[in-house]
DNA sequence: GCATTTTTGCAATATTGTTGCAAAAATATA
DNA sequence: TATATTTTTGCAACAATATTGCAAAAATGC
């Protein structure tokens, strides 16, 4: 027997509240993210849904989440982006996620360090900050 | 009349340093390097090439001054990776680029923040750093 | 339930990245 | 300088990733 997804009122609510409609592959790939304690890529995602959505319907709600701050991006060295749940209080066009994300160079996981805030740096005379990132590679809790 | 490079002998030093035979297309994406005054990304450098060398050719050059400790990498969010000149003593495997990277969301160059190192953070208990890279956003200081 | 709006899937296309291999170029050797 | 050896390049073929327009399907609001 299978266990039904726990949070899925949650995610109709989620979902209302940034005004969007309430579909099958918006909530799944939300699942996804509040399943995972990770970040996930967009291959991860496709993997795991089984391709039951097709791929450009999954680039669109990623962009779709990104833009409405449910989820926010996380630069990588390697010509993909990870993608994660925001934990805060973000907004349409208005990340507040300013934590430092860490990734596993063994076991390949991302996790957001919700409680590292990215620290403050000097910039030089003219430059004029609006965001700020760090990731951090290394291994991970369960791998050194 | 044109004006011939000024470091080619520098270039060919330079190379020839890390065990590379000296070609056109080498000295020719190096100079791109040292023109600029900020990172490039694979197109920038098939776009100021005129195409003159294979794609595969850059691809390939890329690598092998990324592995040499020649250029070093800049993550992104947006699926592409940047490379900018190492200005430290960056060896073969061993990088010492620990500066802090900017963006310009104006004019979209990006600058290496040679003076400006990448804070340390203290990490919760397990997480084992090996290296650490810090991206901004924002206004430069010809945007603002 | 029905009209309207939004989202999806498909197809076509574009962009980006990888690999094997023979020709060409660069380097080492004499 | 000529020749042997090593390295690099370019091409072709292919794979993977991303974007767009548009009609069908689904979701929403009434
Ligand atoms: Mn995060
Ligand atoms: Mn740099
Ligand atoms: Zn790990
Ligand atoms: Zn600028």
């Amino acid at each position: 027997m299978e266990i039904p997804p726990i949070n899925m009122s949650e995610y109709n609510d989620l979902l209302k509240k940034n005004g969007l409609s309430v579909t099958e592959s918006r909530k799944k790939i939300l699942d996804l993210f509040f399943e995972s304690d990770g970040a996930l890529a967009h291959a991860d995602i496709e993997k795991n849904t089984d391709a039951a959505f097709d791929r450009v319907t999954v680039y669109r709600t990623l962009q779709t989440f990104v833009e409405k701050g449910i989820i926010h991006q996380i630069p990588t060295t390697d010509n993909s982006v990870l993608y994660a749940l925001c934990k805060h209080n973000c907004e349409q066009g208005h990340h507040h996620d300013n934590h430092v994300h860490f990734i596993c160079t063994h076991c390949d996981k991302t996790f957001c360090l919700d409680d590292v805030t990215v620290p403050e740096v000097k910039l030089p005379a003219g430059f004029s900050p609006s965001q700020k990132a760090m990731v951090v590679t290394g291994f991970c809790k369960e791998c050194r």
